[in-house]
DNA sequence: TACGTGTGTTACCGTTCAGTAACATGAATC
DNA sequence: GATTCATGTTACTGAACGGTAACACACGTA
């Protein structure tokens, strides 16, 4: 269980040009199911059945449903980051500008797709065993979230920057763990431009 | 499955003095593993067995284990409130220092045994059936808490009470979340009390 | 034509888990 | 002593799930 599967298929044309369709769909799938009915719920028959395909096939791309968790947060901590810094990339030199970017675009989200929560802590609660390598890509996550605000805390001449930066961390926090709880049109976390607003100004003199 | 019990005893002595034993024992190591193991790792017989005893009087004691977990976050529930209370009593009259005991014993409760975040949200996340009665619970708990941050923010003297009120609730379930995906001792959690001081001073005037 | 490769199909295995049936025991009560 | 009631014990059912074996087919390429 859990060992690197280092391809089953090695040098095939398909594979360098764009891995398995099959796969692909699989991959892609999963992640849906994964978001939206937790990862214990979706067995391998759902996920291949739901990608038009069957539980061999499934097998044939993925060495263990494991690996396939793995994957998938490692996809959503790419995606991410990608959204973040493409939320910040606009306001670049100004961090304060940054900061509200990031609060009001996780706003945004929420409004849209992101009902379920925070995928990662969701995999935490999911993945009790300590050793699932799972465990360790949420805990670089949040380790990585907690030094961008601090970062940008700094950038914006914070005289605690650390304590800024973890406010801000909080904050995004709850809000993520908001989108779970509350019927989400009206949560708390449409406060929170106005909150890290506030903040900032407290803060920065 | 998920129908009200009614008492499967109905009128013994040992009933109405203190329920069953096997019954309290029972339902206290659910409890523990529960919160340390999760809902869904944690099967009947292991419940059974950890309470010195097995399957057949679980389901004496209890209809289901759906039945079980609704009361176990029930238990939790009551445990929080009865908590809450006892925290802000001291400082009757004065909301703010109501509002600083609340986080600092949020933070003091993380230090000890809360290392497996909430767990209402926890709850949340590996019961995903939209019609499990269980998720009225944590959906009650939410509205509650936001509704006691608001109240204090009110009494004392917001002028955006409710934004206030968000900022505490968005802060204590980021601190909740904190306490499971970051390594403990020196999360983001440690700086909430010096937060919610200024956001104190900033709201209120 | 022959072959390799990716995929589909069916049928499995072993395990875990919620829940039940039937029976045994031991202590208190009448 | 007979009854009652809570509890223990063993064995079972049925379903879900992760994972595998064996075989069939279709298609492109040499």
């Amino acid at each position: 269980m859990m060992n690197k599967p280092e391809a089953t298929v090695s040098g095939n044309k398909s594979c360098e040009v764009g891995k398995s369709k099959v796969r692909d769909r699989i991959f892609d799938t999963a992640c849906e199911l994964f978001y939206e009915h937790g990862i214990r719920c979706v067995g391998v028959d759902a996920i291949a059945n739901a990608a038009g395909t069957n539980k061999m096939s499934f097998y044939r791309s993925f060495p263990s449903k494991d690996d396939l968790v793995l994957e998938y947060l490692r996809e959503h901590e790419r995606a991410h980051w990608e959204w973040w810094d493409a939320t910040i990339a606009p306001h670049h030199g100004a961090p304060e500008k940054q900061i509200m970017a990031l609060f009001e675009g996780q706003l945004a989200k929420s409004r849209k797709k992101d009902k379920h929560g925070c995928a990662f802590l969701n995999a935490m609660v999911e993945i009790r065993e300590t050793e699932h390598p799972a465990r360790e890509v949420v805990y670089a996550y949040k380790a990585e979230t907690r030094r961008r605000f601090r970062k940008l805390a700094k950038e914006a001449g914070a005289q605690t920057p650390d304590v800024l930066g973890d406010a801000l961390t909080l904050i995004a926090s709850g809000n993520a763990m908001s989108s779970i709880s509350f019927s989400c049109q009206d949560g708390p976390v449409v406060n929170s431009p106005k909150i890290v607003k506030k903040l900032l100004e407290a803060y920065l003199q």
